[in-house]
DNA sequence: GAAAAAAGAGAACAAAAAGAGAACAAGAAA
DNA sequence: TTTCTTGTTCTCTTTTTGTTCTCTTTTTTC
């Protein structure tokens, strides 16, 4: 009964999972056909013929239904994967490491990568002449390294998290707000550790909005 | 009873559920013929019947009513949804009720109201200074109304849409571009038309990102 | 390398869905 | 009245969609 899935069926299976927001409704063969670049309509109903069989796609003519849908099952699993840890504010004097995920945000694809990410809130007016404002929110992608000019959480001193500009150069590490009045800083690279790099942004405009689910 | 829309009825639904308020009256199966870009009413009206059938429309003759509104049920659905009606990019010279619905964007609890609300993708810098930069994607309430401050798209005669502050007095509306580069526009309320107010904001640094696809 | 399994291309087919267009009655507007 | 718009019902044609084939190519396994 239940089969075991080849490589390309749970290949195929992964991309429904990971693309349903991608399709407005349903797909047929034909639009799932051309988003995996496939040209036979045939081969990949045999693929999905599987999935149908494992129980992770509803069947097309059991409803009277056209397009490819996940069941609920598979469904719920996926929407699992959909929110970021939330970690709470950027403080001064407040290393991230000492923040715990207060809880999760489900946060729109394009704002995300496809590599682990954390929402915090952003928290002063730094970097305001980026429009980046106080109780924004910020997606970042978790990693150690960055890009000149990219923007950055630094950790400084092992103590103090900020989100700024970064310059590297040989010896020396500037990190720039986005605001006239306040300074650039110049740091040894041993003192700035990168805790990710900004990638999305978002901000709301009514009063008290919680993103917490 | 209930059956099951097919691709193209909620296809039909979903637009009627993006551009309820963008019709001053509920319109006609003609203007809606005109607005799907069909050229059969008989044909419109097949997958009407499938709606009203399904409880998403009023009936016709049950109110001794013309045009196209939908049921109550149809308005509460409209949240259950996940994704917001992404209509595409507010450029100049063009009115909203020309865009379509592009897609579905998934967006944050936070970022949205509990009214309908749909996603617009911002054209220009008239509003960096509000920290709202070319490409980023606002989230907008749904409404005809504005209290003087907040930030609003309006279709100015019938032609224009901008996001602009609003700033409303007797015989006068003040359209406010947060830009010291542009200046202020004034216009009689008759030409002024809100059609929605601005309550999120999101922006991806990522080069290609692609929200809907 | 041979055999087996998996993946793919492409054609053909039936059913469903979508669309065009005509005709008609009821009501509103001129 | 006449004219126009509205919803409604038809028939007919076109397009789309799932399904089932056969055949070829690629990948895996022994």
């Amino acid at each position: 009964m239940m089969e075991i899935l080849t490589r390309r069926q749970r290949e195929i299976f992964n991309f429904l999972r990971a693309n349903q927001a991608r399709f407005p409704y349903p797909p047929s063969l034909d639009e799932l056909c051309e988003a995996l670049d496939m040209a036979s309509r045939g081969s990949l109903h045999k693929h999905i013929s599987a999935l149908v069989n494992a129980g992770l796609v509803e069947p097309f003519n059991g409803n009277k239904q056209t397009g490819v849908r996940l069941t609920a099952q598979a469904r719920v699993e996926a929407r699992e994967g959909q929110g970021l840890p939330f970690v709470g504010a950027i403080a001064a004097g407040k290393p991230i490491e000492a923040l715990e995920t207060v809880g999760y945000m489900v946060v729109p694809e394009a704002l995300k990568t496809n590599k682990p990410c954390y929402v915090l809130q952003v928290k002063g007016e730094s970097m305001v002449e980026a429009g980046i404002f106080d109780g924004d929110w910020v997606v970042i992608e978790q990693r150690a390294y960055a890009q000149n000019g990219e923007i950055v959480v630094a950790l400084i001193d092992n103590a103090e998290a900020t989100l700024k500009y970064i310059q590297q150069s040989a010896g020396q590490v500037l990190l720039l707000p986005a605001n006239a009045a306040m300074s650039a800083l110049a740091y040894r690279p041993e003192q700035v550790q990168i805790q990710g790099v900004l990638v999305g942004q978002m901000r709301s405009y009514r009063s008290h909005a919680n993103p917490v689910i």
